[in-house]
DNA sequence: CAGTATCCCACGCGATACTG
DNA sequence: CAGTATCGCGTGGGATACTG
């Protein structure tokens, strides 16, 4: 069976675009990392993840639930307990995850240089432009232009 | 040298968190993928990445430049000709994008019928709720909450 | 504890048109 | 050909407060 290019995620069209939608928000790949070795409940997520609201916590289990990447189990005591696991689809997104993880881990600083090269590079040639004055040429901080 | 833990995704001020918010845009990934395989000119990037407007494909190439993971190279005719390619920053991400496009080829339809069955679920749900009552159930359609 | 409920806004992105 | 320039909108997501 030949699968290789049934799908391409350059097509427009192609549902596997979707897939990198789903993961590429802010807050999906942090999760299912912070699940990645242990099940966890809804607060030690969120301490877990930093940064995370309850709302998009929330809003992104949910999601994740939808897509079977994650199974969420309620146990009916009081105070609730709930409690989040990866499920075997989800554990198999941990490999490519853990790849971007590393290169992210591991090339962080290669990219911050050569963003503030770039920066250094553009300040100087803005200022060539304006001659000799003092115009404050901004860096372009931002990370889009 | 034992860099392991230096970093960590989850830590909410963590550098390696701008990465993922970077390449977890719309474009970026697919635009490193066309370039995987061959130097390409502004107008095949376009044809190659379905959808992109010369917009955000500028805006994307500018901001893979400034990092280091794209060069661009102006060649002095008319009409103009200019071409991106990789560089060695950037084809080490493509062994991690590889990883993730990948899974993304072949996780799709796991993920699409788990989230049909949900969304069945949820319509089945609703149905009881208002009785016998055809209050057309909305199955929750979107990807996100 | 584990969420909901609102309000609100930045901004990523698309559409469209224009230029060296 | 390889971009810029504008305009506008959809919505992801932050802040805050409330609830079973």
């Amino acid at each position: 069976m030949d699968t290789e290019r049934e799908y391409d995620v350059l097509s427009v069209d192609c549902p596997s675009r979707m897939i990198l939608n789903r993961i590429g928000d802010r807050w999906t790949l942090l999760i299912i990392v912070a699940l990645s070795r242990e099940v966890l409940r809804f607060s030690q997520l969120r301490a877990r993840v930093g940064g995370a609201t309850p709302k998009v916590l929330t809003q992104t289990l949910r999601a994740l639930e939808r897509d079977g990447l994650v199974s969420r189990e309620v146990f009916p005591v009081v105070p609730p307990r709930v409690e989040y696991r990866l499920t075997e689809l989800g554990r198999s997104l941990l490999e490519p995850i853990a790849a971007v993880k590393k290169w992210a881990e591991t090339h962080v600083e290669e990219v911050l240089e050569a963003r503030e090269r770039a920066d250094a590079m553009a300040s100087a040639a803005s200022e060539a432009m304006s001659s000799a004055s003092s115009s404050m040429a901004r860096p372009r901080a931002g990370v889009l232009g």
